[in-house]
DNA sequence: GGTTAACCTGAAACACGTTCCAGTGGCTTG
DNA sequence: CAAGCCACTGGAACGTGTTTCAGGTTAACC
């Protein structure tokens, strides 16, 4: 986390992707999942990450610039997988504000299963400075997707449903982050959650 | 942020303080707080720290044992600031909710007049690990108390209570990475405050 | 004044994120 | 086939957080 100097590196995603890199890609963040689900945030070293999916280490850089956009691009990955569950197997809870509650308990209990992942997403999320904020963005708008679908409104939302969105997205982070450090219980995760889904509607 | 090993080194705290070590430790923490006014986390840099308190470098990590720790004790002591602030001149508005986010918005205006500082700050308690969290712990139980200080309740607070100010203590400190990362507007953030607030009595 | 234990200094060394570069291999283009 | 362009490799190198240690300083106690 040293130098913080500006990406001089241009811009690599969009146009040229081939199939060959696509795998590499795969490969890299596979074996970020990996480290991850073993020591945490601490266990994802890039010399490790690199020599685990048989890349050069200038290579992975190249892929992505820092070690929390790598992170970052993982959390999204397991945000997706998260998504495809979800549609397949929407909350069956009758009110809105207790669909979004099942919905990030069921979000919780994957993270109970993977700790350490938890821990190396989460604290990747939160420590990111300006130069990820693209990417940030990215998986806060799949969050904010993820709890709107589960409110299961018909139209668009309101300005005021989209503040109340934010507020459950800000208190989930919180609380993960709270929970991962180990200064709260799961019972407490669980309250916070209902308490924060109060605001949906009444 | 290398290493994790937990603390050999004996609690040091309690005992024995002298007042020459008193002020070596505010001279430190002022060392720290200018440094990050200037560049904000990465300019906290633990060597300059030192250099700037005219202090060894393991001096240095023998008050406080990583660079979290050191900025999760600045940030204790800015709070404890606000917080003799806010007992001066206390929010004067008539509602509990209004009182709350009035004095968060005032918290935050402090931030705003040192942003890096505040970057340093908050980065660092949202990075903090299990090694730190009595530290974190305490700021938390500030911040409780500044929260339950606003709403100015007689007694003291319901279960009920205590979810709801930790949940706009969760907002408080997510809306804040995301205004500091350049993801939020001012705006934005005195509308989040204002929603969770909505939380308090209903 | 001397002893002793705790604290402090200065400097070296290590770990890991990050950058840089010279060489290599494979691809398209002429 | 030759030339040229990229991405990739392997490895060195740098910056900063953290650890360690040998020796000096301080302060309390006899």
């Amino acid at each position: 986390m040293g130098q913080k100097t500006a990406a001089p590196r241009p811009a690599l995603c969009p146009p040229p992707t081939t199939e060959r890199q696509e795998a590499r890609r795969r490969g890299i963040l596979s074996a970020t999942t990996r480290l991850a689900s073993r020591g945490g945030f601490d266990a994802v070293q890039m010399r490790a990450v690199a020599e685990s999916s048989n890349v050069a280490l200038g290579t992975l850089y190249r892929y992505f610039p820092s070690k929390i956009h790598l992170l970052v691009a993982t959390m999204q990955d397991q945000l997706e997988q998260l998504h495809d569950t979800l549609r397949k197997r929407p909350p069956t809870e009758a009110d809105p504000s207790a669909r979004v509650a099942g919905t990030l308990m069921r979000a919780f209990r994957a993270m109970q299963r993977e700790p350490h992942l938890a821990d190396a997403m989460v604290r990747a999320l939160t420590f990111a400075d300006r130069s990820v904020s693209a990417e940030v963005d990215a998986v806060s708008r799949l969050t904010t997707t993820i709890i709107l679908d589960a409110m299961g409104l018909g139209g668009p939302p309101t300005a005021e449903q989209l503040s109340v969105v934010r507020v459950i997205e800000h208190t989930w982070h919180s609380v993960l982050i709270t929970w991962l450090s180990g200064r709260a219980s799961i019972a407490q995760v669980r309250v916070d959650i209902e308490t924060v889904c109060g605001l949906i509607r009444p």
